[in-house]
RNA sequence: GUCCUCGUAGCUCAGCCGGAUAGAGCACCAGAUUCCUAAUCUGGGGGCCGUGGGUUCGAAUCCCGCCGAGGACACCA
């Protein structure tokens, strides 16, 4: 399939070119061999570094090698003309033939165009959100929500079988927690007259979840359960009962609704994953036990004493004898603690039974993406994986930078209850949820930034997801007016007419896009395929322009059949590229802008 | 104190896992344009890539030290 990807084909035939002029080479003497598009466009189309790369190995020296290649590589039936350059690089310019041929390939393929064999099928597992079922996401979780779902689409182009993992933290503290919130909501919804405070100094921790939305799960748990989980109680009318009568129920039957809301939530926003997987679930199946044991017979768990930290001790520092896991010989700082001292199991064990779970199914490689407050878990759970699978999984984690959103320029006040962020919904209702998730994407992951909710709906070329909306909504008023002619009709139209250097600017870009792909899904970026839309637009917004200004260069020409169709072709061909970067995205092209 | 992420034009950021003279947008300067292919266009100035070393044909990119920003640091999740 990926011959569709010019610069593969092209390495390809510059690797056979150079075997044919040093039969003696072993071919891995050709992996660093590099096929890309110059920096300057001036040099030409695509220029590699095979030469210098192997001079080593050929024991020539790379500009007299790169003359030999040249020379072969000009014979190539797709290439102008090639020329030896600086230190060694070839350069080429290929033939504007072959260039546009390429449009006709993209046409017939359609949204397949640029799908890659990277991945060759492996499974890959990326787990992102994973919020605390604590409560409706916020905009803190957002950008992990959308930067995993387009990685995870991303990869799937790029030939992975993905599957989008949720794990519901539903087995901690933090749960058991909500669930006491919960049952203060349910005793209201029955009538108690008992103080907020009083029930505050009732329960272990006080009321940590305090929010408004916890109203509904409490009457909801009256309609399921009526009085049978309160006690009667002559002061308050309805008294606590024991936690042991019902905060397991009342914590399961919360976490529940919370999920619901979630993936409300998360569905507002595009992102649908794919399997949910409880940690409470896992932990009642056997895993953490799984897990120790598993450990344990590579002689990677003992009982021992943690240093404490270097230079900043907590006050309450003591000795405590754990349960711990050799993460030192994993890349590990230190060894990293399993159970805690009265025996009970550390979050991070219930990761790993979490990563076990994961390897057992079957996949070839995980991906995570965590908020960078967890950049400091990486390591261990690194070393938990390669310990699990000896080696043989590698673990990725995508680190997302904070959100700061802002409204003209302006930071946003948190809501006055402390610590509750701007709900995720407000946030979509405000600005729709393609201007969000573009502009999630249109920065590095690991990059702070700054989210400006007037900026992101600006009608101007500005904005980004504007920008790039406009340019396929042009496309489509061109392909519309023009009576919307099938793909397939299209690529059988002659393409000579297309000489301008704008057009054949535009048919670089498109065929760029395959390796452009390849490239992001290889880094775990899909930041870059934000990038590569704006700049493909950007291509596509120079030659309206022209158009704009001669005539002559306009897509429909009505007494030019023979361009008019050669030009459908290149906008049907740029509207497909654009509209197949925008679904890795999770962004819905638009066909006018309004 | 240790670890992680980061430091690129005045500002906001790219820079394709070592390549050629480091790019884009905003802002600034100079021109063009009132056109329905609406929601501008063309050109220009501007950078010891935080800093000092190292690795090699070649470093913004890889390694080490330092400076600076943010974050995380036993038994929380």
């Amino acid at each position: 399939m990926p011959d569709h990807d010019i610069f593969a084909a092209l390495r390809a035939r510059t690797i056979a070119a150079l075997a044919e002029l040093l039969p003696d080479l072993p071919p891995d003497a050709y992996a660093r061999v590099q096929m890309e598009p110059p920096r300057d466009a001036a040099h030409g189309d695509m220029a590699t570094n095979a030469a210098m790369v192997v001079a080593k190995a050929a024991k020539q020296a790379p500009p007299k090698l790169a003359a030999a290649l040249a020379e072969k590589l000009a014979g190539l039936p797709e290439v102008a003309a090639a020329a030896p350059a600086g230190p060694g690089f070839v350069n080429l310019r290929l033939r504007e033939g072959f260039l546009r041929a390429q449009l006709p390939v993209i046409l017939a393929e359609g949204l397949r165009y640029g799908d890659g064999t990277a991945g060759a099928g492996r499974r890959v597992d990326v787990e992102y959100v994973s919020a605390n079922p604590t409560g409706p996401m916020h905009v803190g979780h957002c950008r992990g929500a959308v930067v995993g779902d387009a990685l995870a689409n991303l990869l799937a182009k790029a030939g992975y079988a993905v599957t989008k993992e949720y794990y519901i933290n539903d087995a901690g503290a933090q749960v058991q927690a909500l669930g006491y919130a919960a049952y203060w909501r349910y005793l209201q919804a029955l009538g108690t007259t008992m103080t907020e405070d009083h029930y505050a100094q009732l329960i272990p921790g006080g009321l940590q979840y305090g929010g408004d939305y916890l109203v509904p799960v409490g009457a909801a748990l009256r309609a399921e359960f009526g009085e049978s989980l309160a006690a009667p109680d002559a002061t308050y009318r309805f008294g606590m009962l024991g936690p042991d009568h019902w905060l397991e129920q009342v914590r399961r039957f919360t976490v529940d609704r919370m999920m619901d809301a979630i993936r409300e939530d998360l569905a507002t926003l595009g992102v649908r994953h794919d399997v949910f997987v409880s940690e409470a679930a896992l932990v009642e199946a056997g895993l953490l036990e799984a897990a120790e044991q598993r450990l344990r017979d590579k002689d990677l768990i003992y009982r021992g004493v943690l240093e404490p930290p270097k230079g900043k001790t907590p006050e309450d520092w003591e000795p405590r004898e754990q349960t711990l896991f050799r993460a030192t010989q994993f890349g590990d700082e230190v060894d990293r603690p399993l159970r805690k001292s009265d025996g009970s199991g550390t979050y991070f064990a219930n990761d790993i039974a979490n990563h076990l779970h994961k390897l057992d199914r079957g996949f070839a490689e995980l991906v995570h993406v965590w908020g960078a407050d967890h950049g400091g878990y990486v390591k261990r759970m690194q070393a938990a994986v390669a310990a699990l699978s000896a080696g043989t999984v590698p673990l990725d984690v995508v680190l997302t930078q904070i959100v700061h959103v802002l409204k003209d320029g302006q930071p946003v006040r948190m809501s006055k209850r402390a610590g509750t962020y701007v709900a995720l919904r407000d946030l979509i209702e405000e600005v729709g949820r393609d201007a969000v998730r573009f502009t999630m994407l249109f920065r590095k992951a690991d990059a702070q930034m700054e989210f400006d909710l007037t900026k992101v709906v600006e009608q101007s070329r500005e904005n980004p997801v504007f920008y790039v909306q406009y340019a396929h909504a042009r496309c489509r008023s061109v392909l519309r007016q023009a009576g919307d002619l099938p793909p397939g009709d299209l690529a059988l139209a002659p393409l000579d007419a297309l000489v301008d250097p704008a057009e054949l600017a535009l048919i670089r870009r498109l065929t760029a896009w395959p390796r452009t792909v390849e490239a992001a899904a290889i880094a775990r970026e899909p930041h870059r395929i934000a990038f590569f839309l704006h700049d493909l637009a950007g291509d596509f917004h120079v030659l309206w322009n022209r158009g704009r200004e001669d005539s002559t260069l306009r897509f429909i020409r009505e007494d030019e059949p023979l361009s008019t169709r050669a030009r459908l072709a290149l906008v049907a061909a740029t509207a497909t590229v654009l509209r197949s970067g925008l679904a890795v995205m999770g962004v819905e092209p638009v066909e006018e802008m309004r």
